[in-house]
DNA sequence: CATTTTAGGTTGCAATTTGCAACTCATACG
DNA sequence: CGTATGAGTTGCAAATTGCAACCTAAAATG
């Protein structure tokens, strides 16, 4: 079975594979947030290979996660943009690097996030819940929503009755 | 040139591709949070072949997310576990979910995120400034950190000469 | 206006990774 | 003692990646 197929319901944390769960999707997304545009671009600050940089913009583009728009000024060139999608997942990507700079990089990071207007630090991200207070792992969980089939719900029934709801912590 | 050696830096995305960046990896770690725990299961769970499976549990291993520990009941059994690294990762996967649920699957979620004492919704996870605003894409932006290499803050001194800074929006 | 360069790809092929089934080895069960 | 189970490993076919070369249209150059 690939990937892509797991409970081929709307589980989205499964849906999101399909993105960012192979190789280079997540860095080509990072580039983007970063100002690259031009194919030759990403391809040059990644060292991507180009057949494979082409099939995951391709991607991109059909997921709406990038917008391919000619150029005006030149008529070869080719524009990827962000979409609101996209743009979307800054949080993510602030998390993520926050989180590997943490516990990947072992506190020695590269790049840092920070507030344009005022140059300080972002905060850690975190789990909130509706009145503000900051969530532990334990505190969260995760439950069948109103489109899962009763192929999931069966799935986490099993796993409350197996390990005692989510183990968060 | 292969996804790893990009910017043999520490640039805290690029390593987090090393672990998340590959098929499977995410909802390894998705099922250990509902709490999967031993290796048939995530095969059963997941549907991943076993060498893979195998060649994943390694790598998380390694890298201290997950905890490779011996059964005391069943000699012949081994458990997985979470680890504080891992369990730190639990912001960004709830943070995924409702970003795929909204942008990927059209709001037709099979799982939801709650707080466990009041089965309330998650409300969605944002980027906050140090006083609790919420930012935007455009409000952020990446520096090169204390640890960056001339080659990264060269990168860097490109991509704001060529487009005006970070472009989150 | 002929020539060269550039932008954005595609193609072919070798090397790596994945998917699948079968096999191993130690322990548990009956 | 014989069988089943947990946790892998092994071998092989199929898919994906990395690399270099090639292609086409549209600038740029002289």
């Amino acid at each position: 079975m690939t990937q892509e197929n797991v409970f081929k319901c709307n589980c989205p944390l499964a849906r999101v594979t399909e993105v960012i769960g192979e190789p280079w999707t997540l860095m080509v997304l990072r580039e983007a947030f970063l100002g690259t545009r031009h194919f030759n671009d990403f391809e040059r600050e990644l060292g991507i290979a180009r057949n494979v940089l082409s099939v995951r913009l391709k991607k991109l583009v059909d997921l709406d996660l990038l917008e391919r728009v000619r150029s005006e000024t030149d008529r070869r060139a080719v524009e990827y943009r962000l979409t609101d999608a996209s743009r979307d997942l800054l949080p993510i990507l602030v998390g993520l690097a926050q989180w590997s700079g943490k516990w990947l990089c072992e506190g020695h990071s590269a790049t840092r996030f920070v507030e344009r207007a005022t140059g300080r630090e972002i905060p850690r991200i975190a789990v909130r819940a509706v009145d503000g207070r900051e969530l532990a792992a334990r505190d969260v969980t995760m439950v069948p929503g109103p489109d899962a089939n009763p192929e999931l719900v069966a799935r986490f029934e099993r796993a409350v009755t197996a390990a005692g709801d989510v183990q968060g912590g």
